[in-house]
DNA sequence: CGCGGGTTTGATGATGCTCAAGCCCGGTGG
DNA sequence: CCACCGGGCTTGAGCATCATCAAACCCGCG
């Protein structure tokens, strides 16, 4: 699967072939491969990232040092620490590729720049922006009002190709809970 | 405290007075008295609240057909159930006030028609959302890593204020912590 | 073929919920 | 002005969910 970052602004606004071409050139297309860094912990995140093909994780080390991943970014998504790359302070996560993968990347007063010369595009961004607070929404419901099991099996029926996609102890840390309680409610749905 | 939705918008960016003065005809400033009701659970939330003076809450009726509260929206927030704002599906959640509060409302139609003629304005919400979803990447980020205890004493320490001002089963729901629960750890650290 | 990361298994235990009861206190009616 | 009422807060016992820890297992890869 893969996904053209103008093919899908256009699902949203409609590109002029100026825009088009001026969008490459504020922006950058990277080739990683597997486990590549996106974004070191403790570094401030200058960039937005958006997932072409392939699969990001953006994870934290809590207290007792082990990874806990907050989010994943699939083709087609935009993914960065916002709070880092609003404030310009460092971020407190890290973003590796779990697959090879192609993602566009925007430095932060690039995207002001964009902005400012292409207003038309300051939609595109809010609509995106939009979507992703309603799926945040969205997600903090879930985690309301499901246990660990509900959450897993919900999360396990409506992503079932991505559950094949990434490590099951990378699922677990997303999910909240521990390899060996995620390794137990397999057993006990298969 | 009091925050006017236009100066609110002029700490973003610079507004002219025909913005302001438009601004003004495509929204609406609504007075709500305690515990009024925003929005009800099951109709289609076609608006987008700002909040002036006052303090709302949303929130759902869970499994248990216990009001479970995601969010509180204080002076100088925005809110809203965003899936059923952008997609006019019903909403599964109740938005209400919590004291006598002055709300500006803007209907999601209106909202286009008014960014599409005062195109400025984009750079605004775009703004406004980048800060939301940092805030919820903030917190999920807290959730993840802190238990109910620890979630609880961030919580009381960083908002004393805020205690103060909404009854402790609020607080509770919000924390995603039992009333009883609550009260055990208030005694805990009094 | 052996190593090592990932997954499984099972015993033990803590966190935080449920349920039932009592208490506190502000509001309302007599 | 007082008694009562009821919503919210507290207390405590018992218990479920889910984490921790240790060990074994599995399997792909060097």
């Amino acid at each position: 699967m893969q996904v053209n970052l103008a093919q899908h602004i256009q699902k949203y606004i409609t590109l002029s072939d100026h825009e088009i071409h001026r969008l490459s050139e504020f922006t950058e297309t990277i080739h990683l491969k597997k486990k590549a860094w996106v974004l070191q912990e403790n570094s401030v995140c200058h960039h937005w990232y958006f997932v072409e093909k392939g699969c990001l994780r953006m994870f934290f080390i809590n207290s007792k040092g082990v990874e806990q991943i907050t989010q994943f970014a699939l083709e087609g998504w935009w993914i960065t620490d916002f709070n880092s790359f609003l404030n310009k302070v460092p971020s407190a996560y890290a973003i590796q590729t779990i697959e090879a993968s192609t993602i566009v990347s925007i430095h932060q007063k690039v995207l002001e720049q964009m902005l400012a010369e292409l207003p038309g595009l300051e939609k595109y961004f809010r609509l995106v922006l939009q979507k992703a607070v309603a799926a945040s929404q969205h997600r903090a419901k879930l985690s309301y009002e499901m246990s660990k099991e509900e959450f897993f099996l919900h999360f396990s029926t409506s992503f079932p190709d991505f559950m094949q996609r990434v490590p099951q102890y990378m699922i677990a840390s997303y999910l909240g809970l521990t390899p060996e309680y995620l390794s137990e409610l397999r057993k006990k749905f298969s």
